[in-house]
DNA sequence: GTCTATACATTGATAGAC
DNA sequence: GTCTATCAATGTATAGAC
């Protein structure tokens, strides 16, 4: 092998260019979904051309799944109220700074059958975690609806924009929501005081 | 003005041709979304020629708009409870019965523009009713969160169909999603019994 | 390592025959 | 009232020049 050392620049304009590549990627993807995102358009925005990207990454698909792979998420584990809490934190997080990953695939999770697989694959383990924590007969139900107000959270604050909620301090919303998460980790029902 | 009696089947016929092709139209709309459904597909689907969906709808967006205008929905009004109460009915009837037209809409709201534009104009109204009941200075963003709660469900049922959710029964669901709509009805909190 | 040129399929939409 | 033929545009992906 000769000198290895001669040319570091390669790979590293390579990275650097790569990066550029995905960082465009990430924002089309999340603002306009898979279908709508062109390579074009993200070779146009990464200052690039098209084939370049098509070069490094081999297929739209490819470059969708570079994008949206996530970082495996910490477990959620302990009594019902402990693991409402650790939920509670997980969102605090993802409405402070946009979830990147996460809004990509979210945004095509409807249209882009792809996307829906993997976001399965991911709820599935998330369900699992939280319908042993509540432990009663009627804790998938509880579990499904849980991860259904997250979902309905984090679309309406960071895709859909919806005005009072795009705006709401992390804080406010995860205290607003924390009753509502208790009402379904708790197995049994504090009564509505009616 | 000839004979107008003469020809009763003609505009007959084209009423239930128009009805299949809408029939097929929101049957594709709901499953594959706004950009994934072609107007071959729908023809396909209808039993017809594509030039002849163009001939009726004039667009793939017009036939669009045919398939989710949504009748208008009655208003929400009366205390706090009364509306949690209208809220749940209004659920509970969407998980019993598919609701296509909102359907149709909610499974393009991510990546269509026009698809977001009509779901913000129908939400507005929706945010405006339940704020006014709540009457708390908070009231927006607790409106957005029982909007984005309503969301997560039935998009989850629905269209991601998550199991556990999907098979669930409209009355256990509501019974479960009443405490968590009450506490964000409610402007004081009930309390957490931690 | 980067870009040009292009093949190939598919789309929405139009014009016109029957 | 229905369908055939076609246009113009756009998409992904590939081959090869520099």
């Amino acid at each position: 092998m000769s000198e290895p050392e001669a040319r570091p620049a390669r790979a590293e304009q390579r990275r650097a260019t790569e990066a550029r590549i995905l960082a465009a990627a990430s924002r089309l993807f999340i603002d306009n979904g898979y279908e709508r995102t062109t390579i074009r358009a993200v070779a146009r925005a990464a200052g690039v051309d098209a084939g370049l990207v098509m070069h490094y990454f081999g297929s739209k698909q490819a470059l969708f799944q570079r994008v949206t792979q996530a970082s495996p998420m910490p477990e959620l584990t302990g009594t019902p109220e402990e693991v409402t809490e650790q939920i509670l934190a997980r969102i605090a997080q993802m409405l402070a700074v946009e979830p990147a990953q996460s809004l990509a695939l979210l945004r095509s999770v409807l249209t882009h059958p792809e996307a829906a697989e993997v976001w399965q694959e991911g709820t599935d383990r998330y369900h699992a975690e939280i319908s042993h924590a509540i432990g009663a007969a009627d804790a998938d139900v509880r579990a499904a609806l849980v991860s259904a107000v997250w979902l309905g959270v984090i679309v309406s604050r960071h895709l859909l924009k919806s005005p009072g909620l795009s705006d709401a301090g992390p804080q406010l919303v995860t205290d607003l929501l924390r009753p509502c998460l208790r009402s379904l980790t708790r197995a049994d029902l504090p009564g509505t005081t009616g």
